[in-house]
DNA sequence: GAAGGGAATGATAATCATTATCGTTATCAT
DNA sequence: ATGATAACGATAATGATTATCATTCCCTTC
């Protein structure tokens, strides 16, 4: 099991209290402002931890890594390419085709991540 | 329309007469040891000009970004997480769960991206 | 309850993919 | 040929993440 250091219990509250997804920079300094200002290395750790054990979820975005919650339901990811606003969906018709698709090729699932990315409905409105 | 000048046509005749899924350094190399040297930065600008004329695909893992063939029908990936072996898969329900989910929110999607992780067959028969 | 070992922390340097800069070169139209 | 414009290439800069390493925190043992 993590330890849970002080540190890392702050990350940890800090998240489960929001709904939003994290990147390590927003942690940091999100805790410092809340004076619980926590060394960025250690918040870098900290996310890797508590995501190793399963106490935090993530989606590689192409430039960084997001962090979140992980007491939700398994969800996926809709991105809107102009303003950045995250949307989360479940499609279980779509796992169960995963799997179906991983055992076809032999291949041993450990996790996957689906990303949408488009304009949405507010920002398809506005403007152009 | 893009330029095709002869670096942006090494780099895509290099692209298109294999089936990898190619990242920048490699394209780099490939091309300096077929005598065809180009600048790195070259490279990153015309994989870039590439994709966005629909000349090549890509995806985009944790660490890098790597390019494809955009002359193949649409497909995701599944990567082995202890060989690196890159698998192609394609569900058409899910193609359309996806639509699906991102109309009921009113997101006009302009793309996507599903990676499955996990051992190989191969990998998976191996060690423990 | 002092001592020692191992893990965690934090400041900072290092890494690595990608992008920006900028002088040079190729291309194309006048 | 002249000039405009885009592409190239060498290299510096950027930015997220990881590595280092000295210091601090916890436990366990005596
Ligand atoms: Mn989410
Ligand atoms: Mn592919
Ligand atoms: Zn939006
Ligand atoms: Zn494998």
């Amino acid at each position: 099991m993590v330890k849970l250091t002080q540190q890392r219990q702050s990350i940890l509250d800090l998240i489960n209290a929001s709904n939003r997804h994290w990147d390590a920079d927003e942690v940091a300094r999100a805790l410092s402002d809340a004076g619980q200002a926590v060394g960025i290395a250690t918040v870098y750790r900290g996310l890797a931890a508590l995501e190793a054990a399963g106490l935090l979820d993530s989606i590689q975005l192409a430039d960084k890594k997001r962090y979140e919650r992980a007491d939700k339901a398994h969800h996926d990811h809709m991105i809107c390419t102009e303003c950045g606003l995250i949307e989360e969906f479940t499609r279980e018709t779509i796992e169960v085709l995963q799997l179906a698709a991983a055992k076809e090729r032999g291949f041993e699932l450990s996790g996957h991540q689906l990303t949408m990315f488009g304009r949405c409905k507010k920002c398809s409105l506005e403007k152009v």
